[in-house]
DNA sequence: AACTTAAATAGGAATTATTCTTATTTGAAA
DNA sequence: TTTCAAATAAGAATAATTCCTATTTAAGTT
């Protein structure tokens, strides 16, 4: 359990109830929407303004508390910013999963054949994950 | 020079003036988003309709003749498809640059650890391209 | 514990983005 | 040419996001 009050505070932003209830509610999801996060929230906490929303995640996401996730074709998701890793998408269930994956090898490579410093990197593999290929063999 | 006409009827569309220009301009282009993919067409297209663009924007990335690019905190902006490739995207110019990258061995390593079937891969990197790496330096 | 105040919020208006509807036009097959 | 399903333009409708402002609140100070 992260101490959410602590890194607001550590941001220069005021630990509001809103800002913790968003970050306790994008905790528990791991990956969410706007939309879908907003709903979450409105259940226990009636009078949450969109706009309230909208400004937080921005902030926090440029605060680089959060992260967006931009996966094709879909609204973007926020996480908290976390270790670096990877995301594997499953086209079958939809499940957004995080994994490590050591690439140092590859930027490197890149970075050496195309005069560039990459500074940030952003993978997103999609497939089918355990579940979804044993359910197409049935 | 691709033939547009040929790839829209190989995928049951007809080859609108419409669509041809939009083809055209997203090649000429590169990577573009759709408010400059219309301001641009409108000039020597001024009927277009905002409508006829996103129609057509989706049904041709529904057929795989678009790709749906989405960088993080960027609007989605579309490409040809062509060759499978990763991006390299400049902080400090904004430039969008295609680059191929052999990541088989990354793609086994990801699908043995996780019991996870890789179908398709998204690969962007952002950092200083030359032009922008000697700029810092002056 | 009350006081102070800059920061943040709620609520709603305004703006921007996207989709939908329909009468008209058009690409391409016959 | 004629035909007609498919596609378009134009604009209405809806959805997404940002902006505005009076009120509230977090948190530092007394
Ligand atoms: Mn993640
Ligand atoms: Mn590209
Ligand atoms: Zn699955
Ligand atoms: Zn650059």
């Amino acid at each position: 359990m992260s101490n959410y009050q602590e890194i607001l505070q550590n941001n220069n932003l005021k630990a509001t109830h809103q800002r913790i209830a968003i970050l306790e509610a994008i905790d528990h999801a791991g990956h969410i929407d706007v939309d879908k996060l907003f709903k979450n929230l409105r259940k226990h906490f009636p009078t949450l303004a969109l706009g309230t929303m909208y400004r937080n995640l921005s902030e926090m996401s440029d605060k680089h508390i959060l992260l967006e996730v931009t996966l094709p074709g879909q609204k973007v998701k926020y996480e908290l910013k976390k270790e670096p890793h990877i995301h594997l998408v499953c086209n079958g269930c939809g499940k957004i999963e995080d994994r490590t994956l050591d690439i140092e090898d590859k930027i490197k490579e890149c970075e050496e054949e195309n005069d560039f410093t990459v500074l940030d990197s952003n993978i997103v593999f999609t497939g089918l994950c355990q579940k979804c290929q044993d359910q197409k063999k049935v």
